[in-house]
DNA sequence: ATAATTTCCTAACATTTGTTAACTGTACTT
DNA sequence: AAGTACAGTTAACAAATGTTAGGAAATTAT
C-alpha cells in the first residue's frame, strides 16, 4: 500500500499492523492528471480519497455559474464529498485535482465494510471525518471574525505550500474575497 | 416522551413505533431558565439536546474574550457540541439557552447504546448529525459569498423567529458582522 | 421606584473590500 | 509563429463595513 498513507495511519496509533494489511486490499493507488474532476456535483460520489502528492480542491457552481472553492488540500490529507459519500446522496460539490496527483482511493462499500469489520478502523474513519468537519468550522469562524488580510496571512502560515501551487483565483474564492482584493493584499504585504 | 420530538421522529419515517417507545426511556424533558449554560467550552459535553421550545445558541470565547456565536437554533432542532460529544473531547463551544427553554436531552452513553442497538436509530442520528454539518457548511459558504446585508436577509427568510427572540449582538456575531453594521442594515431596510 | 448596567441605535469618519476597466504575461490552439 | 483565451495585476473610484463616541431604551439590581 502507499507509503505515505501507511505513515499517516501509524501516526494515529489506532490501527494495528494487521489492520493496515487488511486495508491494503481495498485501497487503490492512481496517478491523476492536472485539472481532472474526481467526483462531480449533483452526482453520487463513490470514493474516499487520500492525497499522496499534489493539490486538490472542493468547489461548487452557484446559481450564477460562479465556482466557489470550499476546500484546498494537499499531500497527506483525506478528501471527499463526505456527507454525500456516506449517505449516497448527490454531492453538493466537485472534487478536482488542481495539479497532477498521486491519489489513494477506496470505494464507499469497501470503506463501510472495513468500518463494520474493525472497531479500530471505525475509530480511524471517525477521525478523518472529524478533520473534515473541523476544517469547515474553522473556515466559517475565520470568515466571520477575520479581515481578508488576516485570513490570507493565516493561510500563509498554516498551508504555505498552497500559495505556491494553487491558482490565485481559487485561493481568493476559498478565502471569501475577490481575486483583485487578494492581489492588492499580496502587493501591500510585499511592500513592507 | 415529548410530543414535538415524537413528531420530528415520525416525519423522518425512519423509526418504528417500537423504536420510539424505546427512545422514551432515555430522553428526559427539562425546563431551563433563560441564560443557562448547558455545556461549557473546554469541558467534555454529556448530552445531545432537542429544543422543544425556546432559543439556544452555540458560542465560543476567542483569545480576546469576545464571544463568537456559531449557531442559533430554535424549536424542533437538535443541538450539541457534536464532535466533542461523540469523541469525548473538550468542547470548543458553549451551549446556552437564550430564552427559557423546554429541552429534551439524552446522555451520550444512552445515545450510543441506542445507536448500537438499532440500525434505525443509527440512521436517525446520522441525519441529525448531517443537519449540523450542513448548517456549518452553509454558514461558511454564505460568509464567503454574500454581503452582510444579503446574509441578514437570508436569515430573515429562513429563520424569522430568530430575529424576534435573539439579542441583536448574537445575531450580528453569527452573521459575521459588527452590531453597529447590523443596526445600520436594519435601519436602511426599514426605510425603503 | 430608583439607580446601575447593559443593549441597541445613531452619526461622522476611517478603513476595507468590491467594481470596473485596462494592461501584462502566460498558456493553449491552430 | 501568430492568434486567442485566460490568469493575474494595477489603479481609480464606489460601496460596504468597521471604528469611535455618545445617547436612548431596555433590563437588572438595589
Amino acid at each position: 500500500m502507499n507509503e505515505k498513507l501507511i505513515n499517516i495511519i501509524n501516526k494515529t496509533g489506532i490501527l494495528t499492523a494487521d489492520d493496515v494489511q487488511i486495508c491494503g486490499q481495498f485501497f487503490e493507488t492512481v496517478v491523476i492528471p492536472k485539472n481532472t474532476i474526481l467526483e462531480e456535483q449533483d452526482k453520487i460520489p463513490s470514493y474516499l480519497y487520500f492525497i499522496s502528492s499534489g493539490f486538490v480542491r472542493l468547489f461548487y457552481k452557484d446559481e450564477n455559474g460562479d465556482e466557489i472553492t470550499t476546500n484546498l488540500s494537499s499531500s497527506n490529507a483525506f478528501i471527499a464529498s463526505f456527507m454525500s459519500l456516506i449517505h449516497q446522496r448527490k454531492a453538493k460539490e466537485n472534487v478536482e485535482c488542481i495539479t497532477e496527483c498521486e491519489i489513494v482511493k477506496i470505494r464507499r462499500n469497501n470503506l463501510l465494510a472495513l468500518i463494520d469489520k474493525s472497531e479500530n478502523f471505525k475509530q480511524f474513519s471517525l477521525i478523518i471525518f472529524e478533520h473534515a468537519i473541523t476544517s469547515t468550522e474553522n473556515r466559517a469562524n475565520d470568515l466571520a471574525t477575520l479581515s481578508a488580510e488576516q485570513r490570507y496571512k493565516k493561510l500563509m502560515e498554516n498551508q504555505p505550500e498552497i500559495l505556491q501551487n494553487v491558482p490565485i483565483q481559487y485561493i481568493a474564492s476559498f478565502l471569501g474575497m475577490k481575486p483583485e482584493s487578494l492581489s492588492r493584499i499580496r502587493r501591500q504585504m510585499s511592500k513592507s
